[in-house]
DNA sequence: CCATCTTTTTAGGCAAGCCTAAATTTATTT
DNA sequence: AAATAAATTTAGGCTTGCCTAAAAAGATGG
C-alpha cells in the first residue's frame, strides 16, 4: 500500500473531473473549470495518469480510475463538510461558506475531518443540498426534481440548490430559498418564462434559469 | 497600501525570526529552525529582504522589520487561536493541536479568525500558555517563572509551558503538566538535578531540563 | 598576522504548476 | 476528399522554493 503524494492542485483537477461527470471529459472543460490553459491541463493530465489516477488517451477524453474516484471524492466529502461545519459551528452565511471550504479542504488532517463530522452528527447533506460522500466512497441519495419542471399550485420543500454563483447564492439566501423552505409554484410563464412562487406568505418571479438549479419534492 | 503577496513560506520565515529573537538571528539557526539548507536561507532572505519585511546585510544577522513583525505576530496569532479552537471546540488532546494548526494557521481567512476569537471570548493565551498576539500586533502578558526556580515547599499554579516536542507533550498532558495545574516543588537535587514535585496528591520526580520549561506564579 | 576553520553566499540544478506560441490531430464543411 | 476550423499537444519559458557543491567572507588561534 504505497501511498503516493498527491497535491492539491491534483486533488483540484480529480474533484473537477468528478464534477465534470468522471468519464470523456475534454481538456478544454478542465481548463475552463480550474481557469487554466488547455496546455497546463495535458501537462497534469499526463501526470495523473502516470499515478494510475485518471485513464488517459492523448486526443479522447479523461476519465478517473477507481483510485482517481476516491481521491476525488475524499476532497469532495472535505469540502461539503467544511461548508457544514463554518455554517452550523461558527455560524457563516450561507453563501459566504465555498471560498472558506476550498482553501481548507486541501489541509485538514483526516483526523479534523472525524471530529467535524462527529461534531454534526455525520451529516449526509450539506448546506446547499449536496450529498456528502462517505468514507467508503459511496454517496448518499439525493431527492428532488428542479423547480421548473414542476406543476402549477404544487406545494414542495426545497431540498437542494446547484448553483454556485455567489451573488446569486447571495439573492436565494436573501429570499429563503434554500434546503428545507416550504413553497409554491403559482404561474409558469411560456417559453421557458419566468416562474411566479410564493413563499414567505409573500410571492417571488424567478428567472426559469435560476429556478432550474433549485430542486425541491412536492409535499 | 500596496499589500504584496507573501507567500506561506514567508510566513513561516518571518515566524522563525520572530520566535528566534527578532534580531540579530543568523542564517544557520533559521535553517535549523525551518529544517532547510543555509543556501536556501540565503535566497529566501533576500527575497524578504527587497519586501522590506526584514533587515538584511550579507553576513551579518538579520532582524524584522515592523511590517514583518506584524506579519509574524499575524501568522503567531492565527496559530495561537487555532490550536486555542481546536482543543475547545473540538476536544483535541493538548499534545496534538501543534501540527494541525501549522497547517491551517496559513490559511484561513481574516474572517475565520474573527469568527473563532470571538467563538472563544477573545482568548488571551492558547493551551500551553502561550500569549496570543492582539490583532493590533500587542502582546498579552505572561506571567511565571520556570519551576527549576522555585524554592522547596512553594506551591504555585502552572502558566505556560515552553517545551514543542511532542512526546514530551504527550507526557506532561498524562500527568496533568498543564496551565492552572496546581503543585508544589518538594525537592530539588543538587546540580541542576531533578526536582520532586507534588501535584494531584501523587508525587512525580521531573529531570531538571523539563522543569526549565514549565513556567509557573506563586500561590 | 597569517593559516585554518566556520559561516555564509554564489552558482547551477531540479520539480511543480503555470504560461504562450507553434505544431499536430481530429472534426466539420463543402 | 480536400479545405478549413477546432481541439489538443508539444516546445520552450517563467516563478517559487528547495537542493548540493564550490567560492568567499569572517572569526580564531598560534
Amino acid at each position: 500500500m504505497t501511498k503516493k503524494t498527491i497535491s492539491h492542485a491534483m486533488e483540484d483537477y480529480l474533484k473537477a473531473v468528478f464534477e465534470l461527470g468522471e468519464h470523456n471529459i475534454k481538456t478544454q472543460d478542465l481548463a475552463s473549470a480550474l481557469s487554466v490553459s488547455p496546455a497546463s491541463v495535458t501537462g497534469m493530465l499526463k501526470k495523473l495518469s502516470d499515478l494510475q489516477l485518471i485513464q488517459y488517451e492523448r486526443y479522447r477524453g479523461v476519465g478517473l480510475t477507481p483510485a482517481g474516484r476516491l481521491v476525488a471524492l475524499e476532497t469532495i466529502r472535505h469540502h461539503r463538510l467544511l461548508e457544514t461545519y463554518l455554517s452550523q459551528a461558527l455560524g457563516y452565511e450561507w453563501h459566504e461558506i465555498h471560498d472558506e471550504a476550498e482553501k481548507l479542504e486541501h489541509v485538514i488532517s483526516e483526523d479534523f475531518e472525524a471530529r467535524i463530522s462527529d461534531w454534526l452528527g455525520d451529516p449526509t447533506h450539506d448546506p446547499h443540498g449536496d450529498p456528502i460522500p462517505r468514507l467508503d466512497g459511496s454517496i448518499p441519495a439525493s431527492s428532488g426534481v428542479p423547480l421548473s419542471e414542476f406543476d402549477i399550485n404544487t406545494s414542495a420543500r426545497i431540498t437542494r440548490i446547484t448553483n454556485q454563483k455567489r451573488e446569486v447564492l447571495r439573492y436565494f439566501a436573501e429570499h429563503n430559498l434554500k434546503p428545507g423552505t416550504l413553497l409554491s409554484v403559482k404561474q409558469k410563464a411560456p417559453f421557458d418564462g419566468p416562474l411566479t412562487l410564493e413563499l414567505n406568505n409573500d410571492s417571488l418571479v424567478l428567472a426559469f434559469a435560476l429556478a432550474q438549479s433549485i430542486y425541491a419534492t412536492q409535499t
